[in-house]
DNA sequence: TGTATATAAGACATTAACTATCTTATATGT
DNA sequence: ACATATAAGATAGTTAATGTCTTATATACA
């Protein structure tokens, strides 16, 4: 019940290209060190952002990642959501074929509720927010970052 | 990001105890049966329950499980937790020690205070409001339920 | 006390998902 | 042309989850 590494990583990315900024360009390798992410895995990563539009990927020499989009204009959800596809919590929501009692089951929607929640929290926050501030983010009550 | 399919098997499993009642035994085979859950699987989940104390489990012929809680006594996020252990939703607050810019990481305060309301979204349901209504949880206001 | 029944406990096998790497191809700057 | 850098997809390795099987143990009841 994580995100995967891959969401890890890719959020990692935008934040730091969130960091140089909308349409600077930033060498995958720059990339890769900086952020800490295997760089073989980057590149795969990389080419699911750019499906997605948030990126644009220059290749050969001098080539690299940029920005498409402001960093305000993108949330967090966004882009895990581009890694691990719509967020759901149990198979009940996400899958409801596997589960031969989703339709009577009682627990659905406590864990529909608990995903719309996730959901809402992440689509809050932009790349912006995150980028500015890399110790803390004040977006929320002092005393819920207090823990 | 998905609860497990042991995690599912759990709560259908708490569920259906729960709507017979603390205390009422019932054999592992109907408990399979009823809930949908492959038999020696739930055999391996029930030792877990028991572990954790909410079941009791009687061995020989007319063995069987039984609820040693009432109902209101025990949460969504309780039986969940029992499966999964603590409930994290990223690497950076569940596992630290794997992410080497966790303490300078400004993503991680988000995940936490969505860690954090998902646990307590789970933690106000009672499996004795989840058993009492099969196909609708009245917790929540209706307009989040209709969608 | 013996037999049938039912679960315990742990080993084992299978499957799926995730993570990472490698190779060949392609694009770009000089 | 040549060096550099990423594209794209194949492949391999690793881990976790899921499911099954076997032997042991406990209980009820004849």
């Amino acid at each position: 019940m994580r995100l995967t590494r891959a969401g890890e990583y890719a959020v990692r990315c935008m934040v730091y290209l969130s960091h140089k900024g909308k349409g600077v360009q930033i060498s995958k390798q720059e990339i890769a060190e900086s952020a800490d992410i295997p760089a073989h895995f980057l590149a795969k990563i990389a080419q699911d952002l750019a499906k997605a539009n948030m990126i644009s990927i220059k290749q050969g020499a001098k080539g690299g990642y940029s920005l498409l989009k402001e960093p305000t204009d993108i949330s967090l959800l966004e882009v895990v959501e581009v890694m691990i596809g719509e967020i759901f919590l149990n198979d009940c929501v996400g899958r409801p074929v596997t589960c031969n009692i989703s339709n009577k089951c009682s627990v659905h929607k406590v864990w529909e509720i608990a995903r719309d929640q996730l959901r809402e929290t992440l689509a809050k926050v932009s790349l912006a927010e995150l980028s500015e501030n890399e110790s803390c983010i004040p977006l929320f009550p002092v005393h819920n970052l207090k823990k």
